[in-house]
DNA sequence: TCAATATCATTTCAAATGCAACGAGTTTGG
DNA sequence: CCAAACTCGTTGCATTTGAAATGATATTGA
């Protein structure tokens, strides 16, 4: 392929992020509008549900967001009351962080809506091709974890394989 | 499934994120060493190459960028010399903007880059998976078009289609 | 033991971002 | 003809962002 023949809307990364960006928004109304929250803060949520009592740390290596961006997402959910910080009581350094009661009720109003938008999403498709899609994405990262110049996957994104 | 059960690591709008991500920031390695371009400079010096002299609309509405954006974008390209901002010769609020010869220059440079790295992550399925990828992107879009609170898509995107 | 190194969370700072408002120009409808 | 409504590109502004620095605590190794 010649230069001049390359075309930005069927190059791999520009599809990916269209369509990336655009379920992202529509997932961040329902978070947003019944929450105020945004994405950051969503993802926290989300993986206390599933963690408990967890590190700033822990969730940095947990959710592909960069540690001041956790650090600030637990700021706010602390503010509204969805999350408890409290001192680590080994290592001093560490801090706790865990659901409050209206942080696990928040979830409770989201995660359906966040699982049925995902359900409009995948049953548009037969399963068999679902299946293909994932494959092909896991594909694709391995690909990049293999490359150098390529940023590492998370713990939790690569843990999820051997399950 | 019940909320207690929901994990991200398998939810598919995070799944899309943390692969476009992975994929977006790996493809900035290459026009961002070679020539210090970022994506927004990027799409815009692509669709440049294709469509010839057009306006910052016309740019907007094609490559998924806000308005800002491609006017910050241009300003930059225009003051690194690879892009020339012309007054519109009929309509006055117009500006038409094309490729220089420096611009073109970037482009040959880093097009082979891209494509080598989109064909590193295609060749890593069959022709069969890939189509069946693509399809299922497809159809995902095909689902927010009729959500309406879902973000359009852009003219070029939806234009593809009919091709 | 205790200095050097490492790790954790936060903060600082500069840059990027998106929304809304703006000024300039154009089209429309009476 | 001209005022109202619209469109174009830019800019102001408040927020978000990530990289690097910071301060506090832990661990290591001589």
């Amino acid at each position: 392929m010649t230069p001049d023949d390359f075309q930005l809307s069927t190059f791999l990364p520009y599809r990916l992020a269209v369509l990336t960006e655009r379920v992202s928004r529509r997932l961040a109304v329902e978070y947003g509008r019944t929450h105020g929250l945004a994405v950051a803060e969503w993802r926290v949520l989300v993986h206390l549900l599933r963690c408990g009592a967890v590190s700033i740390r822990d969730i940095h290596t947990c959710v592909s967001l960069e540690k001041p961006r956790v650090s600030r997402a637990v700021t706010r959910l602390e503010a509204e009351g969805l999350v408890a910080k409290t001192a680590g009581s080994g290592d001093g350094r560490l801090v706790s962080i865990s659901l409050t009661t209206a942080g696990r009720r928040a979830l409770a109003d989201i995660i359906p809506e966040a699982t049925r938008l995902e359900r409009q999403l995948t049953d548009a498709v037969s399963p068999e091709e679902l299946a293909i899609f994932y494959r092909v994405m896991e594909r694709m990262h391995a690909v990049l974890d293999s490359d150098p110049e390529a940023k590492p996957r998370t713990a939790m994104d690569l843990e999820r394989l051997e399950a």
